[in-house]
RNA sequence: GGUCUCGUGGCCGAGAGGUUAGGCAAGGCUCUGCAAAAGCUUGUACAGCGGUUCGAAUCCGCUCGAGACCUCCA
């Protein structure tokens, strides 16, 4: 398989990818709601359509990535008395509610930020696109999709199945879905359980609120989506992202929406990130099963023994599958980090490689590079990317004893490819454990000092006191390294 | 209760009807004053029970276990 397939949850399988408007790809993923701190879990998802991103950069498209925030807050329940969450908390902490959007949306470009995430083409704001959404339920209204009821209108999925199939991205039917319906309040504006809401009359309380030609209030749940999406990529466009979560109803219902409104279902291709586990639970913020990405930064957290770089993390996280559940635990990345560090240290061994060996080693780098795209290919099987990454570095230890491994030209691509993938696709940012400048200067400075007294008393047989140096460089978090031709060291 | 997914060696995690995934850990070896680091190397795993097949971890059925969704949720 030499071009990109990805796995569309639509139909189940494994597709080529090729673009509507090549060499242009259009991209939806569905951002964070934004009323409070996003969590381990979150970040993986967001990463993972990064690495789509990625990807699909590296490989020449031109892609207009759209990743929404949902700053209009979803509604509790569907009942009439239920509110807002962003309304909520703001009560509860006494501030404006989009004062609390404003904290966690710049608290989520941090976090992003931090893993080396690409920010999208464009961020849209639920907020910010109304004036589309009350559009599209107009729209939806005249073609008889939708019904107003007390002020709320409602998307009819009774009209809805006359022209359409509805279930198809979740695989149900509408008899399973009607079976586990619940019984909620304020279903009495409803024609159909299954009925979802466009717009809803905004209670006295309620404090996000817009007018509308239906009532005072605020667009239902799945709105934003269909509307931003059709905005900025089309009625038909390439890719829909999102975590497992929202493959029901949400996407569902975008979809429904999106049909009903231009006869298209939105994207072609429907991903959905699998979700990360904690003390194998999913993670979610009202449980309290949850981890901050800057809290892992930082060590802080009674699930962790240390603190990790933001590329260990990501390495861990891409070591997994992105459509497979992923248990997080503390040894899990601590594997993850040493592996990582290896690769990094190859990298190292690459860059100083002296010149030697013919031009063209053994070991064919292009044949290498065709397995790391096959890999990528293959629904963006980045674990088998990573385990060809390590090939890599085995071919690049190797060459240490033997230049004809890889060659000088053969050397100085797969340096170049390495970076390409680790960095560009992987998104593994170097690591920045180098301090700054002249820290960096003095260190090496006092270092050399050391090492060079440690160096003597190794010469004399004096092992107590070379041993005591190292023993106190230990205590520092400085590891000796002794090699053939002398000590280096490394700062841990 | 309904829908669905998953169960791989000590741990994490790919793959997938017949050919070594990979990482971490562990054992052995090389190097070494010792250690660390690094390199080389070893391990034959696919929940259980049946079935299909020349052949199944990979397909089918059942059992057990775990998880997701059905309600805001990446």
């Amino acid at each position: 398989m030499s071009t990109l397939h990805l796995y569309d949850s639509l139909t189940g399988e494994l597709r080529p990818f090729e673009p509507i408007h090549a060499p242009h790809v259009g991209m939806y993923v569905c951002g964070p709601t934004v009323y409070s701190d996003v969590h381990l879990g979150n970040t993986r998802t967001f990463l993972s359509f990064d690495l789509l991103f990625r990807y699909l950069t590296h490989l020449g498209y031109k892609v207009r990535y759209v990743r929404n925030i949902t700053d209009a807050g979803h509604l509790e329940s569907d009942a009439d008395s239920g509110e807002d969450k962003i309304a909520k908390k703001a009560r509860l902490e006494q501030l404006e509610p989009m004062e609390i959007v404003q904290r966690y949306t710049v608290g989520f470009r941090a976090v992003m930020q931090a893993y080396n995430a690409l920010p999208p083409s464009i961020e849209p704001t639920a907020t910010g696109h109304i004036v589309e959404q009350i559009e599209l339920i107009k729209k939806l209204l005249a073609d008889g999709f939708a019904y107003e009821a007390n002020g709320s209108v409602y998307f009819s999925i009774e009209t809805y199945l006359k022209t359409y199939p509805y279930g198809e991205l979740s695989g149900r039917s509408i008899e399973d879905l009607e079976a586990g319906t619940r019984d909620l309040d304020g279903q009495q504006d409803k024609r159909h359980p299954l009925d979802f809401a466009l717009w809803k009359k905004a209670s006295t309380e309620h404090i996000m609120r817009w007018p509308s030609p239906w009532s005072e209030g605020f667009p239902g749940w799945h709105l934003e989506c269909s509307a931003m999406s059709t905005k900025y990529l089309g009625a038909e466009f390439d890719i829909h992202g999102g975590g497992m979560d929202l493959k029901f109803p949400h996407h569902e219902c975008e979809i429904a929406q999106n049909k009903g409104a231009t006869g298209h279902g939105g994207a072609r291709f429907w991903l959905h990130a699998n979700m990360l586990t904690l003390n194998g639970k999913r993670m979610a913020k009202s449980t309290g099963n949850t981890l901050d990405p800057r809290d892992l930064l930082a060590g802080n957290s009674p699930h962790l023994t240390k603190a990790y770089s933001p590329g260990a993390v990501r390495f861990f996280i891409h070591q997994a599958h992105y459509r497979s559940v992923l248990d997080f635990s503390d040894s899990a990345l601590q594997a993850a980090e040493k592996g990582y560090y290896r690769l990094l240290s190859s990298l190292d061994v690459l860059r100083q490689r002296p010149k030697g060996g013919p031009a063209h080693g053994s070991w064919s780098v292009p044949e290498w590079n065709g397995r790391c795209s096959e890999a990528m290919n293959q629904d963006l099987n980045s674990p088998v990317l990573i385990a060809q990454l390590f090939d890599a570095a085995k071919a690049v230890a190797a060459d240490q004893n033997d230049p004809a491994v890889l060659g000088s030209d053969g050397a100085a691509t797969l340096l170049q490819l390495m970076e390409t993938w680790m960095f560009d696709v992987l998104g593994l940012a170097p690591e920045p454990h180098s301090a700054s400048g002249k820290y960096q200067k003095a260190l090496d400075a006092a270092m050399s000092v050391v090492l060079d007294l440690r160096r003597k008393a190794r010469e004399s047989k004096d092992w107590s006191t070379s041993d005591a140096l190292r023993d106190a460089l230990a205590q520092g978090g400085i590891v000796v390294k002794d090699g053939a031709e002398g000590s280096s060291y490394r700062v841990e």
